[in-house]
DNA sequence: TTGACATATGTAACTAGTTTCATCAACCTT
DNA sequence: AAGGTTGATGAAACTAGTTACATATGTCAA
């Protein structure tokens, strides 16, 4: 009772084990980080020693002492697209690979919110930070610039920014889509596509579709990303009296939404109206009809970011931006438009 | 050079700080954690230094103190279902307000990849831990039972289990299901469903079926979770010469697979087959037909256990296990069966 | 005016590791 | 046999905080 209650143990320590062992805290240190030094004799004992008392070093000791606290962060807008879910599901598993373990933090697409989040995860040292997008507030800047911490910008790709981005060039992607849809003869064109307040990705995919349209009819409806929205967004194009030939979604999700919009107001797909996605989610080659879209690596963009991120941690090189390739995906949503060809 | 260059000047420590206002480091300390006990004129002064030198208290420096590091594991089987991240966002939401965060891992409902990365998370110090079902390895239950962390199960209840579990009654969850196709009139029933190997909330939910049916037929399915998996269940379902008149999925994201499926092979829901999930995804409401189904309040599940969770780490108080509501949802992918309506 | 007590602050020990430097023995060289 | 090198280990200082205890003041009552 006077001096310690062997009854409550609580977790071994260095020093426990040291005493266990009859060495000092040095060398059990030694067993751990550089077993190489260590006689072979003595290194059994110590692991020995270590198993029996079940000792496990402190991450935080560990952490105080070489800063390394081996886990990251990642800021995504939102879970509940399926999109992200599935990058985030690429790049836990990539990151525990190299040890690293991954602190989810959503930003509800709030410069705010993702400011704070990133002051949070930094405080608490993380030791990298993965972002979407390249869009940020002047908080959130000053926070990677003041700090140095190694962050990556994923969804979008831009070789001129100054932190590495690793992802697919939004613009080519969209224009990718609508010289499908023009090239199977269509010519009214309506777009549909989430908020572009502060979203970088979105505002690249419209500003390629300007600079494809020329003198083509492209008419645009913003709408909340979900099938909710993308069902609304249906809803207002089959009532505007002059319906387009073809619809093209700049998220699959929305895409999704707007065939169950149309479907539930009678239009058949492709037959009256052709439907495209970018995207490429998994649900997208199962719908009826198969969804025509444009594919997104965002598993790879997962896994290429977590080794970027983990090399740079490691090495403090800065790695170099790289683009992921998009590609065209046909299936069955869209159809040749007879009218309008010559 | 000798002794230090204040050109590389790294983040500011408790030292610092006292050197620069001209106190001790435990008045810092105190400033920072208790600030009621420092004279009004000396916590200005400490203040003013800290965010002077931006100051910031390292966690891991905290943590090997207090033992605290305030963040909490999730280990749940895939981010691809929308049903767990929509868990997840609900849950770090939650944890966030109250200055926990979360990491998250995914097992792949693989019990050893559970117990590998359950340690791993305790390893690193996680205060505690939320993980899905009540099916764990020895491994697992030996690593909470030594450690005494505290674990909440999820998505699944019962008030017997030696841990807390926050979830709904899934075997309820699937009668209220069943009950409604018996209601409608719905006498050959086929039933898809997800793995039940070592999945107890699938199982559950098909003890529920077999205990209703009595002498009904019910035809089983055993299917990927996934649009897919849906797609192939209702090609098989489609397939065989003795067709059923309903089809009740186990869960949300299978039905609209089925839904798909049916669609593809030209059959009309609800007129020539009824149809009925178990989830109550924000997708079920937009399909068409939209989605009959079971909701199961996921969102609240993820604050219930972030609360509980919180709860228990700063009381020590393991809380209570809490059955959330199941409710049935009717939409239109359900009808009435005239056929064998006495 | 002295003792009692509260208030405010400092000193130093403590948390659990890593790391530098010193020590000592063993082996090799000349 | 003296000196140099290498290998293995330990003592103690170090990381960045918290906290128990000591001390210095100030206030008030007897």
């Amino acid at each position: 009772m006077t001096q310690k209650d062997p009854a409550l143990k609580k977790r071994a320590n260095l020093r426990d084990v040291a005493k266990a062992a009859g060495v000092s805290v040095a060398t059990v240190s030694r067993v751990l980080n550089e077993p190489g030094v260590v006689k072979k004799d003595t290194l059994e004992r110590v692991q020995k020693a270590i198993a029996e008392l079940r000792f496990v070093p402190s991450a935080a000791a560990r952490a105080i002492n070489s800063g390394r606290t081996r886990f990251v962060g990642a800021l995504i807008p939102t879970l509940d697209n399926a999109i992200f879910a599935r990058f985030l599901a690429a790049l836990e598993r990539r990151l525990s690979e190299d040890g690293l373990s991954l602190i989810v933090a959503t930003t509800e697409s709030d410069l705010d919110v993702e400011a704070k989040k990133a002051k949070g995860l930094v405080d608490i040292g993380a030791e990298g930070l993965i972002v979407t997008g390249a869009t940020h507030g002047a908080e959130f800047y000053d926070l990677i610039e003041r700090t140095m911490i190694p962050a990556i910008i994923t969804s979008y790709f831009d070789d001129t920014n100054p932190l590495p981005t690793i992802g697919y060039d939004n613009k080519a992607a969209a224009q990718l889509a609508l010289q499908h849809l023009i090239d199977l003869g269509h010519r009214r064109i309506a777009v549909v596509h989430g908020p572009v307040h502060n979203n970088d990705r979105t505002l690249a995919r419209l500003s390629g579709l300007h600079s494809v349209h020329k003198n083509r009819e492209l008419t645009t409806v913003e709408t909340e990303i979900s099938l909710r929205g993308g069902a609304e967004a249906a809803a207002k194009i089959v009532s505007n009296s002059n319906k387009p030939d073809a619809i093209l979604c700049l998220s699959d999700v929305v895409a999704l939404g707007v065939l169950f919009g149309l479907q539930s107001k009678g239009l058949r797909v492709p037959d009256e109206v052709s439907l495209m996605g970018l995207d490429d989610l998994p649900s997208s080659a199962v719908a009826v009809p198969s969804l025509t879209t444009v594919h997104l690596p965002v598993s790879r963009m997962g896994e290429r970011s977590a080794s970027a991120l983990a090399r740079w941690i490691s090495t403090q090189k800065r790695p170099e931006a790289e683009k992921l390739e998009a590609r065209l995906i046909k299936r069955n949503s869209t159809i040749r438009n007879t009218v309008f060809n010559t």
